[in-house]
DNA sequence: TTGTGTGCAAATTGTTTGCATCGAC
DNA sequence: GTCGATGCAAACAATTTGCACACAA
């Protein structure tokens, strides 16, 4: 039994070789759109259907173990839910990358300025990555 | 001539009653997805056409005059383009503020943990305003 | 007068749904 | 054997485009 199975299995979804799939992706690749899981899942299933991409990667939203991450100026990604994080993505070639930032200062700032009260944090910080800076 | 009419020419933008309408209802709003402004348009010219919302829009984004604000869950919004600032959004009624914070600290943080150059900071926190919080 | 904006309809793109069949458990 | 997943096609939703006419400059 892999390790996606496993994971699958502890999130209350069944375990289909497509899911599995898209978990590996994932997995591998950190963020992807669904035209990227949908040509990756095609190599590997020549008959798979968009359809099953959509219900599947709502299906893992819904149990939390996918979120979506909206970004500017382009289409959202998806990634596995992980510890919180901010994205770092390059404005040139799209690279996004992972970051876990400090934001405790800036939460304080909220809680002196304003009366929410926060429970979710979502930062997504563009620029350019080291190899575009050239 | 009133204040939209000549913050419309600053953009380069000519000058239209619709073009008015928009930038008056996001001054007044704050912030608008695109049926709420459609709506709201109706009501000034009954036979304005989406299209026509949708193509100002995007061309006053083309000119950062306007950005999108896309938040978690929901339609994205739109703006006035003013100073770099956060949003605070209501998890429960969907009410959003703005707010200015300090976000040194975090930029900081990343230039000494990543080589990424960052030009544009977007961050949405979500939780519960005021109201909601009873 | 010239060029751009508007409104309509159609086209395009993105996402969801219904249903028959298949496969996980 | 049962129930949920898959794949297909159709439906639905969101956005863009083409074009004739209207209007801003």
């Amino acid at each position: 039994m892999t390790n996606y199975t496993v994971l699958l299995k502890e999130y209350n979804l069944k375990v289909t070789p497509q899911r599995v799939a898209i978990v590996e992706e994932l997995y591998m690749n950190g963020h992807m759109n669904i035209d990227e899981l949908y040509q990756k899942l095609l190599a590997k299933f020549p008959s798979i259907s968009l359809a099953t991409i959509y219900k599947n990667v709502n299906a893992m939203i819904e149990k939390v173990f996918l979120s979506e991450v909206k970004l500017p100026n382009t289409k959202s990604v998806f990634e596995l839910v992980k510890n919180e994080h901010a994205h770092l993505v390059c404005s040139l070639c799209g690279n996004i990358e992972d970051i876990t930032l400090n934001v405790q200062s800036v939460l304080d700032e909220v809680a002196t300025i304003s009366k929410f009260e926060i429970d979710s944090t979502n930062l997504v910080l563009s620029g350019l990555c080291p190899n575009c800076k050239h």
